[in-house]
DNA sequence: TATTAACACGAAACCGTTTTCGTAACATTT
DNA sequence: AAATGTTACGAAAACGGTTTCGTGTTAATA
């Protein structure tokens, strides 16, 4: 066992001192070549690293970056987190990862806990629970003691900082014409609660569309659910009791879910009932038919996450640049489960 | 903007020594009940929080595990990575995660980065290139400075430390004899090349139960494919030429695949061909008929990981543990793509 | 009253760097 | 020969904590 090696090892070895050890290292013209030459074959041979904790203390940065998210096993954040840490590794940032797991608490917590030096900066989406109770004074503090958040996807208004999210409500819009331009006119929507902003403006997007091309909107084919879990009876019911020729889910397990309930109970997927769905996973791919969905662009979302934090952070702070919301563009992926 | 304020700053204002701070938050009975009121007023008033970079280089002690997976994109990996980071997180750890992304440079240039002083342990699985280079020095060398490792799904005995791995052996063993209590005897096999170590345990396990039914091995019923591409082309030939009553995939990928072949030449699920996968993700879920899986308690494996770790660093040193292989108990869930 | 103990606090070292500043030794210029 | 400049290095402060040890003041004991 051979424990890491200090410039302070070094210099005595050397017997030089530590300042020299340093200036050596980084090759300053302080020092003079033959110093220089024994000094960084010493230390290459030992393979002297310099110790990152003592050089945060010193720099008053850490290169690294926290990543708050509600849930780790699920594609689209996933895909995000991906986009975030090859940008940021390749900035020489490192990622700390935590998992509110939808709840408040977790979220305050863990920031707070990282605020403490750990990091340089915050990537977030907000838990459903921080959305529900629309509660945020921890990233208002954060702000205050000037760290840096960026958030995505699950934004909110209330906060001045950094965004990325995506055009929910176009992309929606988009998807509903596209069901009307494909001879749908009875066309609903499985969503969930509204305190997510996401879900908020896929309403919009979802009951625009409608206006525009002038069907009135019925709210019995408004199916609100709750989060992610098992709903196989609901979706049941509701396609028994309404006549529907199209459906627009808000994730993917809503529609693979849709799918599997309208195909049980003996109607075609697409000609009898269209649907299309949120997030590009890999559930649509397999499925049959494939589901016709709406690619979020995760990676490219959690890589323009990143190049906000990372540029704010590296910014000579002389003059504040003003927050950006950079909106990145969905794309409808036209597959089985639609008419196309 | 009121940025963290600082034992030193306390200090100032009360007209104290840091010393004295430092010493009254903590309660020390050295000072007097005064002066602890005091501090303690003015330390919560400013909401004093003692900065992690400080502490971690005085104590040597960073609180952070280093987390290396091949990809993160994975359900698999997820929820080991969801384990880890629960009981982490309980345990007062963070945790700072690096991609691999299958690529051993990767793996290499990340580990190194993090051992310099930001990690004080490391759960790692091993990137495929890693696993087919056979090249482990880094590993060795992380270790070689005192730094614990936990390796765990891809492992390798070249490495001397804990580990926590599956019964992978075991459970293939257990699928085919499902199989061939079933009524199936021509049992095929779809693998990944087996640099993997767990490809090696399945097919291990897979030819036993054949050698243990008194079944032949026949070298045509195993498919050997390249890592999670679509292989679609590859699968029909395979099914078109061999006579397959059943099969076993050693990931959800294959298998789904391997059902969406199948039912495409007009076989059915599960009375022609019987279908097990390795995984019980998302899509096992999902399809129809849904798979009959291996679960392999990826959550459990992370928590069991990150305990291991945790305990060898925290334990004192006196007396060194000998290194434990966990073995996790997988279980075949039986649903509809197997006869049952 | 002199000695000792208890109390309450501060000085300083330490963790591992970087960086500013000071300076001894030598070289160059007037 | 005196003044100045250059070279090559070391001392020390700083980052923000913890902890050991020393010490002045008061209280208790002999």
């Amino acid at each position: 066992m051979k424990p890491k090696i200090t410039l302070k090892d070094i210099a005595r070895e050397l017997d030089v001192s530590i300042s020299t050890v340093s200036k050596a290292l980084k090759n300053s013209k302080e020092i003079s070549k033959d110093t220089k030459d024994r000094i960084k074959a010493f230390a290459k041979f030992y393979n002297y690293r310099p110790n990152n904790i003592a050089l945060s203390l010193k720099n008053k940065k850490t290169k690294n970056i926290g990543v708050v998210i509600p849930d780790i096993v699920h594609h689209f954040f996933t895909t995000v987190f991906r986009g975030i840490e090859k940008y940021a590794n390749q900035m020489g940032y490192n990622v700390i990862v935590c998992i509110s797991d939808e709840s408040f608490d977790k979220e305050v917590i863990n920031m707070e806990m990282l605020a403490n030096g750990s990091i340089d900066g915050f990537i977030l989406s907000l838990s459903a629970e921080t959305q529900r109770r629309n509660d945020f004074t921890h990233l208002k503090e954060l702000l205050d003691q000037g760290i840096p958040i960026v958030l995505f996807d699950r934004v909110t208004n209330e906060i001045e900082c950094d965004k990325v999210i995506l055009n929910d409500a176009e992309i929606a819009y988009e998807a509903v014409n596209h069901f009307v331009n494909t001879g749908c006119s009875k066309i609903a929507l499985i969503t969930t609660e509204n305190y997510f902003n996401v879900s908020e403006s896929r309403r919009n997007g979802y009951t625009e569309a409608l206006r525009s091309n002038d069907i009135e909107i019925d709210q019995n084919l408004i199916l609100t659910l709750p989060h992610e879990i098992d709903n196989t009876g609901l979706m049941t019911k509701f396609f028994q009791e309404n006549k529907i020729d199209a459906v627009l889910c808000v994730n993917e397990i809503f529609a693979i879910q849709c799918m599997s309930v309208v195909q049980y109970l003996g109607f075609n997927v697409p000609n009898d009932i269209s649907i299309i769905g949120f997030t590009d996973g890999i559930l649509s791919r397999y499925s049959s038919p494939k589901l016709s969905t709406i690619a979020q662009h995760g990676e490219k979302m959690g890589e323009l996450a990143a190049k906000l934090l990372i540029n704010r952070m590296e910014s000579v702070e002389v003059i504040e640049e003003p927050f950006k919301t950079e909106i990145i563009d969905a794309t409808l992926i036209k597959r089985g489960s639609s008419i196309n």
